[in-house]
DNA sequence: GAGGGAGGCGCG
DNA sequence: AAAGCGCGCCTCCCTC
């Protein structure tokens, strides 16, 4: 059964009744205005557990939370649209309604973009406005019905979805699930007590500066401060600036061209510890300090926006509080509730799996049949473990020099399936062409920039560059994308495994689950985690002998889990 | 004073 | 301009 939806500004909305496929026909069996939207997708989904058709998960379905609805399924036409439009090689449109229209009716893509939340924050919305809230974002023409194009634009995505195959239609249900999965984990927010993290700050930095503004440094942050600009003879020296530390260095006769970390390391000079730990905790203080607290931890949850294939990847985005980079410190303060804890679930060396599983190559695949790949992998190094991580890795990013060369040859001649699958993918970007995953992501195709320079006007080394930058990209591609779905399906699959526990999931980063339930819960939800990643990997993969191990840990705080 | 590129670093 | 992919977000610093 599939429901579509329309939602109005104001709490009500329309629904339309798809007939059956079977039965034939794209008009609507039933139409249904409605009042409160929330209340008629509650009963509904109760009685029958539709299908829900709508525009986008993230605009519609936070409400529907607020107002106690789960659903199990959806279609997300916006995130479909995007799936598809890229196979067309169209990237960067909106997520709209509109934008999808256009491109079925080959128009101009509207240039109607979501408005953020900080743009309104800031009273976005222009002069021509009455209220803050935009009535009609969609970018469609005012003279089209929402409910009948949207019911237009899904039919034409089903029908492209059956053309393409089964891959790519698991790809857009498991999209769609991961939509209504970030949404649900923007709604329950990752637990963290805001009072710890602050006691972590305080004992990394000192005490919080009571007045903000720049210049304004904890005490231990000025105090290194004031000794790298004694160390270097300069009280004017602002460490937060390169190119003023990089004079600073210069003036002191010691060699460096940039100011990065590794880079400093390997200087000898009393003010370079100092300027380490300086940037070290700069880097705190600035990124998940005080102020990123305030900003995004209320009522002990971190509450990020999950921007759900954001990445070309297809690897989800985040938006506000580097919700994807939370270091280690941060994750001391992440503590599950009174009689709660977390299962964290992280899936071990899964690129190289993926790659195992998507080349098919059967020493690789059996390799991967051990809990630990790299050390299975160190004998064709002579036990070298490190060397193995080393040269498949660099087989993965592309990376030939130093010593990884030699390394690659060895794989090459062991693993000619595995090697020379991401090889062809290189290949393939660098004659310009596009790459896709396991269920059918494509990769952007060239740029008119890429093809200008490759055109060889600007030279032929920096042609020879930038061909084969697009040559790493694409062999990455290929796995990065893959491994993406593996996780996308995971989310999918625990999503809907998990009711009938306390569990909820309240954070998801490539390739790692956290998941929040009742401490009596936690056995079970373990085991529910791993068979969702066995699930996962045969709805992607199919057969295959490779294994996906999950490193599985229940813990009250989730910097333990590692 | 807004906007954006560069440098840098956190995460996978 | 760190060998080697994908991001977000901070400050600095230059441009308009």
């Amino acid at each position: 059964m599939r429901w579509v939806v329309h939602a109005d500004e104001d709490g009500g909305g329309r629904l339309a009744l798809l007939a059956e496929p079977s039965a034939g026909g794209a008009a609507p069996v039933e139409v249904r205005r409605v009042t409160d939207l929330a209340a008629a997708v509650r009963e509904l989904e109760a009685a029958h557990r539709p299908r829900w058709v709508w525009t986008d998960s993230a605009r519609l379905y936070p409400d529907l939370l607020r107002a106690g609805v789960r659903v199990a399924r959806c279609h997300d036409t916006v995130l479909v649209d995007e799936i598809l439009a890229a196979r067309d090689g169209k990237f960067g449109a909106p997520r709209t309604l509109g934008a999808a229209y256009a491109r079925l009716h080959d128009l101009p893509i509207p240039d109607v973009g979501r408005m953020t939340a900080a743009t309104e924050a800031v009273g976005g919305g222009g002069p021509m406005q009455g209220s803050l809230f935009e009535p009609d974002d969609s970018g469609l023409p005012p003279e089209l019905d929402q409910l009948d194009t949207l019911i237009e634009v899904y039919h034409a995505q089903a029908s492209q979805l059956d053309a393409a195959g089964p891959e790519l239609r698991l790809l857009a249900a498991a999209e769609s699930a991961g939509g209504l999965a970030a949404a649900e984990m923007t709604h329950a927010g990752l637990p963290l007590d805001p009072e710890l993290h602050s006691a972590h700050l305080v004992e990394a930095l000192g005490p919080m500066p009571a007045f903000g503004g720049p210049g304004a440094r904890p005490a231990k942050l000025q105090q290194l401060a004031d000794g790298v600009a004694e160390a270097f003879h300069n009280p004017a020296l602002n460490p937060d600036s390169p190119t003023q530390v990089l004079k600073a260095l210069s003036a002191s006769g010691l060699p460096a061209n940039t100011t990065r970390a590794w880079e400093l390391r390997e200087l000898d000079h009393p003010g370079v510890p100092l300027l380490l730990e300086y940037k070290e905790l700069a880097r705190l203080y600035t990124a998940n300090g005080w102020t990123w607290l305030r900003a995004w931890v209320r009522d002990g949850r971190f509450r990020p926006e999950y921007v759900v294939g954001g990445v070309v990847t297809g690897r989800w985005a985040s938006r506000g509080g580097g919700a994807l980079q939370l270091p280690a410190i941060v994750r001391r303060a992440v503590v599950a509730d009174e009689g709660w804890t977390f299962v964290v679930a992280d899936a071990g060396q899964l690129e190289p799996r993926v790659l195992a599983a998507i080349s098919a190559d059967r020493g690789l695949a059996e390799a991967a049949q051990a809990e630990d790949l790299y050390t299975e992998l160190g004998d064709v190094f002579g036990g070298d473990r490190a060397k193995a991580k080393l040269g498949l890795l660099g087989a993965m990013y592309g990376q030939t020099s130093g010593e990884v060369g030699p390394l690659l040859a060895t794989l090459r001649r062991r693993f000619p399936r595995a090697i020379g699958f991401v090889d062809d993918a290189a290949k393939a970007g660098i004659e310009g062409r596009v790459v896709h995953t396991r269920l059918g992501r494509a990769c952007p195709p060239p740029s008119a920039r890429w093809r200008r320079l490759v055109g060889g006007a600007e030279g032929e080394a920096r042609a020879d560059q930038v061909r084969h930058d697009r040559g790493r990209f694409t062999r990455n591609f290929v796995v990065q994308g893959s491994a993406a779905e593996w996780a996308l399906a995971l989310i999918a699959t625990l999503r809907q495994r998990l009711g009938g526990t306390s569990a909820e999931l309240v954070f998801y980063l490539h390739d790692e689950v956290v998941l929040h339930c009742e401490v009596a819960d936690a056995e079970r939800v373990s085991a529910v985690v791993a068979e969702s990643a066995l699930e996962a990997a045969r709805l992607v993969f199919g057969q295959t002998p490779v294994r996906f191990p999950l490193h599985l840990a229940t813990v009250k705080c989730y910097a333990d889990a590692k």
